[in-house]
RNA sequence: GGGCGAAUGGCGGAACUGGUAGACGCGCACGACUCAAAAUCGUGUUUCGCAAGAAGUGAGAGUUCGAUUCUCUCUUCGCCCA
C-alpha cells in the first residue's frame, strides 16, 4: 500500500489553489460577504508557532466560511515599519528596506506552504509608500479636524542613544539598549486626540457582544472612568497666588486634609524658575520614570512652598503646599489635596515630612478611636472626625455627599475624570511613516501640501549617528518650497498607526487616490472575525477603534465606529524548556532520551533539567522552527496537531510525540481512504444505509457545532471517531453510491482543518458535484433507543435500553425485571421517584 | 495592592441549559507480527480492593432526588493593571 506523500499532494494542492486564483475575492453585492481576519505579522525573519496557530485559527474558519457560500475576504500583509529593522541595519550595515522586504519574502514563502487560504492579491505592506502616502493623508484630515495637535509632554529619555523610549523599552529604569539611566525630558510632540473619545469608546464596548469580556473588562479599566469632584482651595502667603484647583475621587476625606501637592510643571512653578534648590528639586523628579508603577514604588520627596491652602470645609485649617515627584501634570490639574490616612502616597510623603495624620475614616470592625499606624488605610468603612460628614459610609454615600455638599457652597463640582490619555504618536525614529509637516523660518508647523505626498522616507543614509537619522539628514530635512525655506519634521509616527486602519486598506489595496474606496468599505466592514494574540487587547484594538472614529469624525460618508464585529484571542505556544548542570539553556534538538533519562546530545553525563512549559522564546531555547516541522510532517499534520491538543484559546503545549502522532493519524486516514476507494470498486448493492448516514449525520453535526464555538481541538476528536467508526463501517459491503455520498460529506467537514489531504481524496473519488458544506439532517439525530440512567438514592446502578418514549411506570417494569438492578431495590418501598425523559430515572428507597 | 480567569487520571484535555465524570489524544502495560528491534495492529489503563464494592473533579460548607456545573468561605496558579 502506498503511504501518503504529503511533499508532493500538498504542492500539487498549492500550486493548483494558487494558478486558479481560488481565494482571490472581490466585491459580489448579490452574495453575502464574511470578512476573516487574523493580526498581521511583524517581518522579523521567520514565522514562528505563534503565527502558524493564529493563522490556522482563521484558515480553518475562513475555509469553512467559503463552503457555507460565503464570499470570503481574507488577505494577509506586513506590519514592516518598526525599530527591528533599524536595529539589525544598524549593526549589519544593512538597508532596513532590503532587510524588511527579503524577510517579507522568506516569511510568505513559509505562509504559502501551510496552505493558507489567502488572497495574496491583496497584499499589504506597511512600510511601502503606497500604503503609507494614504496615513498620511488620515494624519492631515485628523489636523484639520482638530484631533491631532503638538505638545510638550515627557518623554523615556535615553542620554546615550539621544532617543526616545517606549514604557516597555524602559527595564529597572534603564535603557534596554545602552543601560543608561533613563531621564524624564520634555520634548514636543504630536498627540492624537484619542481621550475626546473617552466616554465613546466605553459606551462602544456595550454593543461588542462577540468580544472577550476579557478584553472588554481590560479596555474599560484602561479608559478608567472615575467620578471625583473639583476643588477649589484658597491660598493665602507671599504669591500673587489666591486659589489652586484640585481633582480628587475621595472629597469625603477632606478633613483628613494635610498638604497640598502639586506637579513640578504646575503654572504655580513659574514663580520658583530662579530658585536653585527649586531648579536642583526639579532635575531630581525627573530621574523618577513615567510610569504609574515608578511613581508608586519609588521614593516620595517635596519641596516646601511659602503657600498655604484653606481646607474649603474647615476654613481654620491651614496646610502647607508642596511641589511633589508623584504629581503628574497629566492627571487632573496637576495638583493633589493630600489625605495620608487614606492614601499611601500621601502617607509615605507626610511621614517623610513630619505631617499630620488625620484618621477620618474607620473600618466597620473598628471603633471611633481607630488611627491609622502603620500604613494608609483604603478600605471602606464609617466617616469619622470629620464634623458634619460622620458616619456616613465610606465611599459609598460620602463621596456622592461631600460633593453635594462642596457644590452648595460653592467650592467644588462633580466632575468625571478618565485615565485614557492622548496618543503621543512621534517617534524619533528613522524606520516609520514621516509626519507630513514642515517647519517655517518661524518654527510654525504646517502640513505638507497633498500634492506634496507622500513624504518619502529617504533611503541610503547614515543609521550610525546618534539620535534620529533623519534629523542629521540635511539633504533631506530642509526643502524649499516656492523659494520659501522650510525643515521638515524629522519625527515619524509610532507603528501602532499604521495598524490602526490595515484592515480597511485590505478592502481597496490598490485604490490610488485614497486610503479606500467607499463601495469597497460598504461591502466588506466590519471585520466579521477577528484574530489575534490578546497582547493586542489594550492598545492596538483601543487604537483601531479610536481611528475608526476619528475618519468617522464630521465625515458624512463614513459610517464604521466599531472596526472588528468578533475577536478570538488565541493562546500562545509554549515548549518545555531545558537546562543543562550549569543551568544554561538547551534547545529540544540538544537534548535526547536515552533509557529514560533525558541526556545532553552526545553526551551521556550530562543530565538534563527538564522545566516547566513556557512561551516559546528566543531567550528560552524552547523554540521549534515551523519550517522545519512543515518539511518534516508536511502542512496538514502540522495544522492537525497545533489545533488538537488544547482549546485555542487557550496555552498550547507543543510536544514531539503529539507532533508525530498527528502525522501518523494522517497516513491512517490515508489508510481509510485506500479502503473506501477499494470498496467502490467491489459494486456491492447494499443501499439500506441508516447506519452510515446517522453516523455521518452525527460527524457533520458536531463539527459544525464546533466550528461555530471554536471548539477546534474537539474537531480533531470528532475526525478520530469518525476514522474509527468508518474504518469498521466500510466493511459492511455498502453501495459505490452510499460510500460516496456519506464519505464525501465526511472529507468536506475535514477540508477546513486538513486541507490539502481532503482535497486529495475527493478528487480520488471522481465526484464531480461541486464542494459544500454537508447540511445536518435533525431528525437523523433523534436516536429511537436511549440507554436510561437506574439511580437508586442518587447513585448509577445500571443502564436499560429502551424506547425513547417510554414511560415512567414502562420504565420501572423493565427495571424490577432487571437482575442486576434488582438486587439493590430488594423490594423496598420506592420514597420518590424523579423521572427525566429521554435521560434517567433515580429511584429514592 | 486592585481587576479578571482557572483548578478534572501519569500528561494535554472532554462532559450541550444541573442528569452515565474522564470523550479524543499522549504516555504506560500486556499481546500479535518479527531471529530481534523499530514501525504497525489488537487489548487494557481514575484510585483503593483478589473480588463484591467503595471513594473520586484544589479544600471546606450549602442548595438539590441528583453538583465538575449553582451559592458562600478558603488555598494555589495564570493573565492584565499597578
Amino acid at each position: 500500500m502506498d503511504r501518503y506523500n504529503f511533499k508532493e499532494i500538498e504542492k500539487k494542492w498549492q500550486h493548483y489553489w494558487e494558478k486558479n486564483n481560488l481565494y482571490k475575492s472581490q466585491v459580489k453585492k448579490n452574495k453575502k460577504k464574511f470578512y476573516c481576519l487574523e493580526m498581521f505579522p511583524y517581518p522579523s525573519g521567520k514565522i514562528h508557532m505563534g503565527h502558524v496557530r493564529n493563522y490556522t485559527i482563521g484558515d480553518v474558519l475562513a475555509r469553512y466560511k467559503t463552503l457555507k457560500g460565503f464570499n470570503v475576504l481574507h488577505p494577509m500583509g506586513w506590519d514592516s515599519f518598526g525599530m527591528p529593522a533599524e536595529n539589525a541595519a544598524r549593526e549589519n550595515n544593512l538597508d532596513p528596506k532590503e532587510w524588511t522586504n527579503r524577510n517579507i519574502e522568506t516569511m510568505k514563502n513559509q505562509l504559502k506552504k501551510l496552505g493558507l487560504s489567502l488572497d495574496w492579491d491583496r497584499e499589504i505592506s506597511t512600510c511601502n509608500k503606497d500604503y503609507y502616502k494614504h496615513q498620511q493623508i488620515f494624519f492631515l484630515e485628523l489636523l484639520e479636524k482638530g484631533l491631532v495637535y503638538r505638545k510638550e509632554n515627557y518623554v523615556n529619555w535615553d542620554p546615550v542613544d539621544e532617543t526616545v523610549l517606549a514604557n516597555e523599552q524602559v527595564i529597572d529604569g534603564k535603557g534596554w539598549r545602552s543601560g543608561a539611566i533613563v531621564e524624564r525630558k520634555k520634548l514636543s510632540q504630536w498627540f492624537f486626540n484619542i481621550s475626546k473619545f473617552s466616554q465613546n469608546l466605553l459606551d462602544g464596548l456595550k454593543e461588542l457582544e462577540a468580544w472577550p469580556n476579557k478584553v472588554k473588562t481590560m479596555q474599560s479599566n484602561w479608559i478608567g472612568k472615575s467620578f471625583g469632584c473639583e476643588i477649589d482651595f484658597k491660598i493665602e502667603g507671599d504669591l500673587p497666588v489666591k486659589n489652586i484647583k484640585c481633582f480628587t475621587t475621595r472629597p469625603d476625606t477632606l478633613f483628613g486634609f494635610s498638604f497640598l501637592a502639586l506637579s513640578v510643571d504646575h503654572e504655580i512653578s513659574k514663580f520658583y524658575n530662579k530658585d536653585k534648590e527649586f531648579l536642583k528639586f526639579k532635575d531630581e523628579c525627573s530621574k523618577t520614570g513615567t510610569t504609574e508603577e515608578a511613581i508608586a514604588v519609588g521614593d516620595k520627596i517635596g519641596f516646601k512652598t511659602s503657600l498655604l491652602a484653606k481646607n474649603p470645609l474647615n476654613p481654620n485649617q491651614k496646610v502647607p503646599v508642596y511641589f511633589a515627584n508623584f504629581v503628574l501634570m497629566d492627571y487632573g490639574f496637576g495638583a493633589v489635596f493630600g489625605c495620608p490616612a487614606h492614601d499611601q502616597r500621601d502617607f509615605d510623603f507626610a511621614k517623610k515630612y513630619k505631617l499630620e495624620i488625620t484618621t477620618v475614616v474607620r473600618p466597620y470592625e473598628e471603633n471611633d478611636n481607630f488611627k491609622v499606624s502603620r500604613e494608609a488605610y483604603s478600605g471602606p468603612g464609617k466617616i469619622i472626625n470629620s464634623s458634619f460628614l460622620d458616619g456616613l459610609d465610606a465611599p459609598k454615600n460620602s463621596v456622592d455627599e461631600t460633593i453635594k455638599i462642596l457644590e452648595e457652597k460653592k467650592i467644588g463640582k462633580k466632575k468625571i475624570n478618565f485615565r485614557l490619555k492622548d496618543w503621543g504618536v512621534s517617534r524619533q525614529r528613522y524606520w516609520g511613516c514621516p509626519i507630513p509637516i514642515i517647519y517655517n523660518e518661524k518654527g510654525e508647523a504646517i502640513p505638507v501640501p497633498k500634492d506634496k505626498l507622500p513624504v518619502e522616507l529617504p533611503e541610503n543614509i547614515d543609521l550610525k549617528v546618534k539620535g534620529n537619522p533623519l534629523d542629521s539628514q540635511k539633504s533631506w530635512k530642509e526643502i524649499i518650497i516656492d523659494g520659501k525655506k522650510f525643515t521638515r519634521e524629522t519625527d515619524t509616527l509610532d507603528t501602532f498607526v499604521c495598524s490602526s486602519w490595515y484592515y480597511l486598506r485590505f478592502c481597496s489595496p490598490k485604490e490610488k487616490n485614497y486610503g479606500f474606496n467607499k463601495e469597497d468599505i460598504d461591502y466588506w466592514m466590519p471585520v466579521d472575525q477577528y484574530i489575534g494574540g490578546v497582547e493586542h487587547a489594550i492598545l492596538h484594538l483601543l487604537y483601531s477603534r479610536f481611528f475608526m472614529r476619528a475618519i468617522n469624525f464630521k465625515n458624512e460618508n463614513f459610517k464604521i465606529t466599531e472596526p472588528f464585529q468578533s475577536l478570538f484571542t488565541q493562546g500562545m505556544v509554549c515548549h518545555e524548556t531545558y537546562k543543562d548542570q550549569d543551568n544554561n539553556w538547551l534547545s529540544p534538538d540538544e537534548i535526547e532520551k536515552v533509557n529514560n533519562k533525558i541526556i545532553k546530545k552526545g553526551n551521556p553525563s550530562v543530565v538534563v533539567k527538564v522545566g516547566p512549559s513556557e512561551s516559546m522564546s528566543k531567550s528560552k531555547k524552547n523554540v521549534i522552527d515551523p519550517e522545519d516541522i512543515i518539511n518534516t510532517y508536511g502542512a496538514d499534520s502540522v495544522r492537525l496537531f497545533i489545533l488538537s491538543d488544547s482549546p485555542p484559546e487557550k496555552d498550547v503545549q507543543w510536544s514531539e510525540q503529539g507532533m508525530a502522532s498527528s502525522y501518523k493519524f494522517i497516513q491512517k486516514l490515508w489508510i481509510l481512504n485506500t479502503h473506501v476507494l477499494d470498496e467502490i470498486k467491489k459494486n456491492h448493492s447494499k443501499d439500506d444505509d441508516d447506519e452510515f448516514k446517522k453516523r455521518t449525520n452525527t460527524f457533520i453535526n458536531n463539527v459544525t457545532n464546533n466550528l461555530s464555538n471554536f471548539t477546534y481541538n474537539k474537531i480533531v476528536a470528532n475526525i478520530h471517531e469518525v476514522h474509527s467508526s468508518i474504518s469498521k463501517l466500510i466493511k459492511k459491503k455498502y453501495s459505490p453510491k452510499t460510500i460516496i455520498n456519506n464519505y464525501k460529506k465526511i472529507l468536506v467537514c475535514m477540508l477546513p482543518i486538513i486541507p490539502h489531504f481532503s482535497n486529495e481524496c475527493i478528487e480520488l473519488l471522481k465526484d464531480t458535484h461541486e464542494l459544500e458544506w454537508p447540511k445536518v439532517d435533525k431528525q437523523l439525530l433523534i436516536e429511537e433507543n436511549i440507554n436510561f440512567v437506574i439511580q437508586i438514592n442518587g447513585k448509577k446502578r445500571g443502564l436499560i435500553k429502551a424506547n425513547r418514549d417510554i414511560s415512567e411506570v414502562e420504565l420501572i417494569d423493565l427495571i424490577k425485571k432487571n437482575v442486576e438492578i434488582k438486587k439493590y431495590i430488594k423490594n423496598q418501598e420506592f420514597k420518590k421517584k424523579v423521572f427525566v425523559p429521554n435521560k434517567l430515572i433515580n429511584i429514592i428507597i
